[in-house]
DNA sequence: ATTGATACTGATACTCAATATCAATATGAA
DNA sequence: TTCATATTGATATTGAGTATCAGTATCAAT
């Protein structure tokens, strides 16, 4: 029995065009299973252990494949690099994201969504898709900057 | 009359034991005057025109002092690309963000800063700043996606 | 006004994520 | 199996942003 992802997902490529390879199951296979919100890189170097010869274009390409494809999106950090999630089966959500330790917390608040979608109108403004990132520090690191810890 | 924001500046500047140059005067007054969120890039190239000498790595260096400082702020474009605006006698806002034309339109609504903190405070995560964008279509651009407009 | 410590600038070289190119290869429909 | 073509990975390249550093501007003290 296959896992529904993969499944979508072929049938996405097929509906393009598209051919469905390793590589791009790897891919996507990837961020399924992962749990934090992986970079590019980071993805590539983990990958290569299995699969020494994957390019990283490819990687590269695959991400934005997967996100133009509405299955993937991204999440940006604040020192300005950015990490992927898959959107399998996972309901829209925003990010709070620790400066310290870059533990991410998920939240959505429908009472916000829907205030967008006011405010949009009322500058006859129509809304694609969103970005709301708070900043700051988790339970963990606590209110004050983190001292010593370089 | 010396006009606020360029004294606030020079108070800060002395305060931290910085000086005063004519090119830090020249990209405040800048974005003083910008109407629209100007890059880094485009900022330079302005600039040129009245002060041919004037370096790309001071205008990166200044943005980012003014950053540090709380007297400008960054804004995310779709493409990856940003632009910057001032913050002096402006109250917090947001945007919402023209996918085909760049248009920026500010927005605020103290029900959704309400929110986030109250979620924050749920996670026990202490908020520092935050960032909400809304990409989508302006008004003139309309719901529809731009036609022949390559 | 002159001096002088030092913060600042701009030219240059460099970094590094991301992209373009392209010959070799894998895919999948027939 | 055949074969048109989508895809890959190696390589070169781009471009925004940064490090370096010799020369310069600022400004407080004289
Ligand atoms: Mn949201
Ligand atoms: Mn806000
Ligand atoms: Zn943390
Ligand atoms: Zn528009």
């Amino acid at each position: 029995m296959k896992s529904q992802p993969h499944e979508v997902f072929r049938q996405y490529l097929e509906a393009q065009g598209l051919k469905l390879t390793k590589q791009r199951t790897e891919i996507l296979d990837y961020l399924l299973r992962a749990r934090d919100h992986a970079t590019p890189e980071r993805i590539h170097a983990d990958l290569r252990a299995k699969d020494p010869m994957l390019g990283r274009a490819t990687v590269f390409r695959t991400l934005l494949l997967l996100e133009k494809a509405g299955f993937a999106s991204k999440i940006l950090f604040s020192d300005g690099s950015h990490g992927y999630e898959h959107k399998f089966a996972r309901p829209h959500h925003d990010h709070m994201i620790c400066v310290d330790c870059r533990e991410v917390i998920e939240f959505s608040n429908a009472t916000i969504e829907r205030l967008q979608d006011q405010i949009s109108r009322r500058f006859q403004f129509t809304p694609l898709w969103h970005r709301h990132e708070i900043f700051g520090r988790c339970r963990k690191c606590g209110p004050k900057p983190a001292q010593g810890v370089k």
